[in-house]
DNA sequence: GATTGTGTGATACTCAGTACCGTACTACTG
DNA sequence: CAGTAGTACGGTACTGAGTATCACACAATC
């Protein structure tokens, strides 16, 4: 059996345990046993009780930080930022049922839903150093990227909180909206379209509701 | 001697044992015998190890609470936002030195740093809460609701930090700038302008590529 | 075939957190 | 004043997470 497979069998174990007997009533030792592994071999490979429920989210961040060190002209920025988001969203879909199953969890274990929290905030500093990289010079610009960042991560939440609960299947036509919501706050005024023919459409919608879709539509594609 | 007497003492205790040899390689029963008190009645007074550290922000957030709901018509919802986040600033700048210290310890011991982030989460709750209550009816406006919440915690939390780190000793007007920075970002287009003419720019993307955000846009808001 | 490296399991230890119990001190009541 | 109920405290013992250490099995290498 590869180191893989007896990993994969620990986290199993793991997640059933919990669901029947619940976090705090579960010891390392039922799961070491369920798995049929020892007590240090669980810490050598997990480090923690925790850590068998979340996922090295390192390789995913690198993931995100190749996208987000792509994006070098100014238009590309704002795509660039959602597309890092998308990766998240991704991320917990292939996961499945397990994500949700962690879900459940984390709504009812006080030290898992920190944990979980401070993984996100992984993703906001994340964020946060590249916006503020691109639009440092401004006196503001701290807050601003730090507003944006944050920004992101809440918006990401807030749909991926919908899939997680099972209020929708396929939530990634709620992310893209949302992300334009998110992209349409920071991006007003930044000017300079040449070459503009155009067609005019009769809309209820106002102007204002509908230009920061316009926007996040135009940018070139990477 | 009182029974807030030994509560403060306590507290003192274990700043001081922190400070000089760190969160870790501090134990309880250092703290108690330092405080002069049994291990039963730490754990009696505070719950756990971290909970020397952490106010008790109860009281804060039914301040907060309070503030939020004086706040009736539209116009004064957004102020009573920012003053309500004001509350937590002053708290923090009333605790002077030890909100210092304790910034300090979090910046260096993982788990202090969960804790606090979870206690900033229940700030963001409780103005997604109440922003959500003022403008339920529109779909998105359970994300603006968050977004805003997140956004004016974000702020609070910059301009904090700046005081923590010692940047700057009178951070109230940068706080003001940064609430108005939050509030300008989410006070535009609330006006329902129906029925306007809409502009597309030429644009090297093709219509197809441009057509699914364009008609998340327009779809007619609920 | 001896050696070196690596993954594994067992044991023992520290420490946070919980449960329980005896005791001292206080307050109320006759 | 004597007796009693309530309460805060300290001490002891226990569970369980996390760490350190050691011995052993098994592989690869020369």
């Amino acid at each position: 059996m590869g180191a893989n497979d007896t990993r994969m069998r620990t986290v199993a174990a793991a997640y059933e345990l919990f669901e029947e007997r619940g976090y705090d009533r579960t010891s390392v030792d039922d799961i070491a046993e369920r798995a049929g592994i020892g007590r240090s071999t669980f810490f050598r490979m997990f480090g923690s009780k925790d850590d068998v429920i979340f996922p090295e989210h390192e390789e995913l961040l690198a993931r995100m930080e190749a996208r987000l060190a792509g994006a070098v002209t100014t238009e590309t920025r704002h795509l660039a930022v959602a597309e890092a988001a998308r990766l998240v969203m991704l991320n917990y879909l292939s996961e499945g049922e397990v994500a949700r199953a962690r879900y459940r969890l984390t709504r009812s274990v006080p030290v898992l839903r920190a944990r979980e929290i401070v993984g996100q905030q992984q993703y906001t500093r994340l964020f946060r150093t590249w916006i503020h990289r691109w639009y440092e010079g401004s006196t503001e610009a701290a807050l601003r990227a730090e507003l944006m960042a944050a920004a992101v991560v809440t918006a990401h939440n807030h749909v991926l909180r919908g899939w997680l609960r099972g209020h929708t299947e396929d939530p990634m036509p709620d992310f893209d909206r949302a992300m334009v919501e998110v992209t349409g706050l920071f991006s007003r005024d930044s000017g300079d379209s040449e070459g503009a023919t155009l067609v005019v459409l009769r809309t209820p919608r106002s102007v204002e509701s509908v230009l920061p879709a316009l926007r996040a539509a135009l940018a070139p594609e990477p």
